[in-house]
DNA sequence: CGTTACATTTACGTTAACGTCAAGCATTGC
DNA sequence: GCAATGCTTGACGTTAACGTAAATGTAACG
């Protein structure tokens, strides 16, 4: 039941994008398919991929940021000085990170100030056009 | 002393963006630059609004997006009508990006966690080419 | 008054991230 | 056996957000 793979459509419509996006995703080596004979089958490692990627795209990483992340979530598979240098990178990316959240809180509450204001404004202005 | 104004030349170097980039703002309606005869004089209002458009940025937020977002700091312009449609973009706008934030923890989080595995790996590895 | 230093408009070029056909396999249903 | 369905690989098109180059304008300096 628990297939362990999807085909392309199933997974265009669990995580809504389109079969050419993954076609691209793949060709710019951000998930790597299966195949079944010449049909891509989806593994849980490459959903997993998605999902981080999908995520990186909502906080404005370019896909090659993305795919320079991912690798970290491989690290079996390296040697040491590969691993070494995909610390260093994440290490300086996490910080990126962490000053973006920062932002984003003061965004924020300049957002909410503002819509106060205006909000305020908005019901001052009805009361006035009621009054009439 | 305190110039109101600057030139388009002091503009870049202070936010550090190009000159065309200045321009195609003001071509996309997102700054309204005076002018000194044919040259732009930017103002304390542009001046803020960069700020945010270079904010936005970092967020993934498109030109669009932003300049939407804008209008909502020129709430003393609007009509009613206008200044409804403006808060309540706003408010998903906001919803947006406390939701972000929220996925922004997350991946820091999980970022933290590979990072924190990998530099293990790295110390074990380190060790073991000591050791030999 | 000429040249140097910026500024301006106009217009074509570029990159990322896909969209959109077109044409060809391959499996399945009848 | 063949038509419909779904997947595949090209290959060209598109949009956003600028880059870049050419031609022109002008303000200031010596």
């Amino acid at each position: 039941m628990t297939e362990t793979t999807m085909t392309i459509r199933e997974m265009c419509e669990t995580y809504n994008v389109t079969p050419r996006t993954l076609r691209f995703y793949e060709f710019k080596e951000l998930l790597f398919p299966q195949r079944l004979g010449t049909r891509r089958m989806f593994t849980k490692r490459d959903r997993a991929r998605l999902k981080l990627i999908l995520r990186g795209k909502r906080f404005g990483f370019s896909l090659e940021d993305i795919r320079q992340l991912l690798n970290l979530y491989d690290i079996g598979d390296q040697q040491f000085t590969q691993l070494d240098q995909t610390c260093t990178i994440a290490r300086a990316r996490l910080a990126d990170m962490i000053q973006q959240r920062a932002e984003l809180g003061e965004a924020i509450a300049d957002l909410e100030t503002q819509l106060t204001w205006g909000e305020q404004m908005l019901e001052a202005l009805s009361r006035k056009e009621a009054a009439e």
